[in-house]
DNA sequence: TGTTTTTAGTTTTGTGTCGAAACTAAAAGT
DNA sequence: ACTTTTAGTTTCGACACAAAACTAAAAACA
């Protein structure tokens, strides 16, 4: 019995591999470009997070399931990044276990001239007006296969189900995972423990 | 006086910044399903490249190219690829500076299990009718990328300004540029020296 | 013809990623 | 008290990567 899943279930199973192959090469030509500035590709993604990330999210837990890789791997870049005094460790007072990841001053200037222009030039040759539709589906994609990756999604704190509004409070939202307050900014940044919202 | 290039001229810059971050975390979690049979992403890179490739084309020269790599370090991935017996080498018998490229059986039968399945259910998931328009906005995106980077395109052979049809001849294509006879399944494959017709 | 230049590819070197597995230390569970 | 889980580090061997020095053959030039 043969089995047709979605996919090659038609003759569409071309377009797919087609498309595929263009995604593929794609990929490899842009983490060719990340090689500037000494660093390595794994490196300007790790600063990219750490600039992107809340602060409960700063950890090298939660970087390497961003990363989709090993504590082990992941650790060993923290060390380049350190010694090159990029990003600063510091340990956190409840739990002893726990680091906390930040970027550095150097880190934060270093991240301005971050090696993704030509991707954003590439984009920029998109349809402005087929944008929209063209994002929609690059999230499908990167998501279902997150998705089929058992891996986190690390979207926005605000579109996770345990964000709250608190209207009349100190701050204007709050984490009801974590039973802490938030701020607006706080809640645009991208979260290690995101779910979505039903 | 500040300069607006096309992409950052309006709010759009958002919207482009959106899609390159979902880009690059795509790439980078594509890159990392690509570690599977003890082999790295760019050897099943080589492979596929091998596969896909027309003789001519099937060069170490050719590879950095289509790869956006150095000789040396291209060098040493063929090593480990014939190392492995997965790539043959075979010198030209005109131009003893050139060596050609061929999988060996056990390479072919590798590609099979290759590590792209992820990515094509991803791609599966989007909807059937505006998947040319999504591939065709990917194909602009990733030629405008190698254009910027002043790479070739290795788009198929019978795209090619040199391309002939030879209707009566034994094969019925040409290349006008290396003036040779071309079959059907020549016309196919990707070429090193391809360029846009006019 | 002989000489220079270009082309195709290899080798070498140092840095750093990669997974896997062994490890430390602290927290949580029982 | 004990075991287990969690957070992170260290070590290992293979190898990608760029850069630069290298070999050998073909092409261009004189």
């Amino acid at each position: 019995m043969v089995v047709f899943t979605r996919y090659d279930s038609a003759m569409n199973s071309e377009k797919v591999e087609h498309a595929a192959n263009l995604f593929e090469r794609l990929a490899r030509l842009i983490q060719g470009d990340a090689y500037g500035a000494g660093l390595k590709p794994v490196q300007w993604e790790a600063l990219r997070y750490l600039a992107r990330a809340n602060r409960f999210s700063r950890t090298p837990s939660a970087l390497t399931a961003y990363l989709g890789s090993t504590k082990g791997t992941v650790s060993q870049t923290l060390n380049a990044l350190v010694r090159k005094g990029l990003v600063e460790k510091t340990q956190d007072h409840n739990d002893r276990r726990v680091v906390y990841l930040s970027l550095t001053d150097t880190g934060e200037q270093l991240l301005k001239e971050d090696s993704l222009q030509r991707l954003r030039h590439a984009i920029g040759e998109i349809d402005e007006a087929r944008l929209p539709a063209f994002t929609e589906d690059l999230e499908r994609v990167l998501y279902s296969h997150i998705a089929r990756n058992k891996g986190r999604a690390f979207k926005q704190c605000r579109t996770c189900r345990f964000f709250r509004e608190t209207p009349g409070a100190e701050s204007p939202f709050r984490c009801g995972a974590l039973d802490v307050p938030l701020s607006t900014e706080d809640s645009l940044k991208i979260c290690a423990e995101q779910e979505d919202a039903a």
